[in-house]
DNA sequence: CACTGGCACTCGGGCCAACGGAGTGCCAGA
DNA sequence: TCTGGCACTCCGTTGGCCCGAGTGCCAGTG
């Protein structure tokens, strides 16, 4: 049903539309791209296309552009994978090392990914439930009162306030601390609560309801972790492109505000470092369905840990941006593996 | 010259343009306020206002727009605060109630303010200058390797870590901790260059490196501080109103991914609590020629923070903006001295 | 059988002229 | 000092027109 010229006029179709942003005609086509055969024969390979649902016309008498349906097909089966360049390299070691901490890595990330795709990027910080602690430490803010620091071998950070049900002093907080970090320690957060569990009870009546109190804290800090956080930049692009949004940029922007959606979004992407493309109509969410994202997941090793994308309008550069966000995340990986 | 009668027909055309966002002419103002003249009256005043710089006009025979200089007149001398509403009160704490730590407090006050304004809103995080330093921690993650969180009593928390020159046990971290601590907890940040200056020296010469290392990181972590973080949101409100901007939203956009310009503009607000306004052209960047932002100072008693406020097109109810900013800033730094 | 050239048809966008309406400036009169 | 009247200006809209790009179909050809 599509023999091989037919998939090239595809091929052909939606790169002349990406780089154009104008329904493409039979006589272009051939022009453009050696197809070796007249318009009228691209006319009935279109017609063809256009049937089962691959290309579509604006209104009769103009030129095809691709449909959701189209893209797909391009993107798994018509398009190989666009090497980046050496500057493109080089942008991303340069972005990226040298990044401070956590928050730093991921805002430098946000801005490269957005820098390179020229396309608004998402960056997800490390979820907590796939982390393991590095380290617990306790404060003494006041004599019934604790602050909990929360350190996570991926460089999170999570801190929280404590009030005790009763009097503390150093030397109690100094022997509750090591207790807790020799019980959790390296564990993965995920194990936490059942490491906890029964810490309360083996410690001494004394300070029994301090501890508790700091173990119902710090338990209720892994919950509730703010749905984990995600952050976005570059949205100016979306105004560059304003013509690829038929109902204007407006919904778009404020799906882009709406953490739970972008986390959605991100969450369903697949295995570490391998590229996920979802165009348009499959998107899950009403304001983008004229959109596309391209997203990764990024870890430590095997480890996935979160993921990252860039969002942009459905008439893109698949394997441009492809090969950057997948260069991103892998790159991404490795700074955190070596913090 | 400008009687109290242009000064009404003034504040009427503001107030009129920016409820219909259309030019205003004579007649309409007339049936619409009560000033108890005639229209050719008022065309007298519209040619004495235009004449001084107040308003304009689009084209020949088109009705009247505020220019700057008309803004900033009814700012100053013709608008009356507009006290808020219970709900919006209530709102404002229930929000921000609950907080959990400064990331939240600060992520919730930019949701509040651009769900409260209807503009984009921009909070800066505490400055680190103007905070004290309620704890150091020193974290042991090899024999070689520290990490250093350091809490401000505002609750911000910076962490780096350490790279040692020497090897270094926890007894030694201890009381590395313990001295570091006596010297600057409490201490505003800004004196603990000074603090510090001679700890290396009154050290052991055993682990003088050491310590001359964790000071080192510790000043540097205070000086490139990242420029002062700032956080947007509301972005789509933007769009909601793109017909307020000329030259399309683009350069707005822009400019809100631009920290440093954020931080100049939030940088020069006034005194703690106090609104200020930037209208239009009184706007240093480029970019933001057609927008006004409304600002306040939030900060500890009289102790000023740093400042947080939004932006919007220069047609912004600013009597009811400037309300919500100055009481969003006095609960932000309610919530701030209570933590 | 697949491809090609030719042809009639369709439709959107650009251009232009005409029109109506809102608003102005000015002037003479109260 | 204010008012009513009047002539004028100019924007935005509407409708008609034409042009060009592109299509679908068909008959002819290797």
């Amino acid at each position: 049903m599509l023999d091989d010229r037919k998939l090239d006029v595809l091929r052909a179709i939606v790169q002349d539309f990406v780089s154009t942003n104008e329904p493409v005609g039979s006589k272009a086509l051939v022009e453009r791209h050696h197809l070796g055969v007249s318009p009228a024969t691209v006319r009935n390979d279109m017609a063809a296309l256009e049937e089962e649902g691959y290309i579509a016309q604006p209104h009769t008498s103009a030129g095809r552009v691709p449909t959701d349906k189209g893209y797909r097909l391009f993107v798994d089966r018509l398009s190989t994978v666009k090497p980046l360049s050496s500057a493109e390299r080089r942008a991303i070691e340069q972005f990226l090392d040298g990044a401070l901490d956590l928050d730093d890595v991921v805002s430098r990330t946000v801005r490269l990914l957005a820098q390179l795709t020229r396309h608004v990027a998402v960056v997800q910080y490390p979820i907590l439930d796939r982390s393991s602690v590095r380290h617990l430490e306790l404060i003494k803010l006041s004599d019934t009162r604790l602050m909990l620091v929360l350190i996570t071998d991926t460089g999170r950070v999570e801190q929280r306030q404590v009030d005790l049900p009763g009097l503390i002093d150093e030397q109690t907080v100094g022997e509750l601390r090591a207790r807790l970090n020799s019980r959790i320690a390296g564990r993965p957060i995920h194990d936490v609560p059942n490491d906890l569990a029964d810490l309360a009870e083996a410690e001494p009546p004394a300070t029994r309801g301090n501890a508790s109190a700091v173990v119902a804290v710090l338990l209720a800090s892994l919950v509730d972790r703010r749905e984990e956080r995600v952050v976005v930049g570059g949205a100016s692009n979306l105004t560059r492109l304003a013509l690829d949004f038929p109902d204007s940029v407006h919904p778009v922007l404020e799906a882009l505000e709406e953490q739970v959606v972008l986390i959605r979004l991100l969450g369903e992407a697949s295995r570490p470092t391998e590229v996920t493309v979802r165009i348009g109509d499959e998107n899950p969410y009403e304001g983008l369905r004229s959109t596309s994202m391209v997203s990764a997941t990024y870890g430590l090793g095997s480890r996935a840990l979160a993921s990252l994308g860039v969002l942009g309008p459905m008439r893109m550069d698949y394997p441009g941006t492809m090969a950057a966000v997948g260069a991103v995340a892998r790159y991404v990986g490795r700074i955190l593996a070596e913090s």
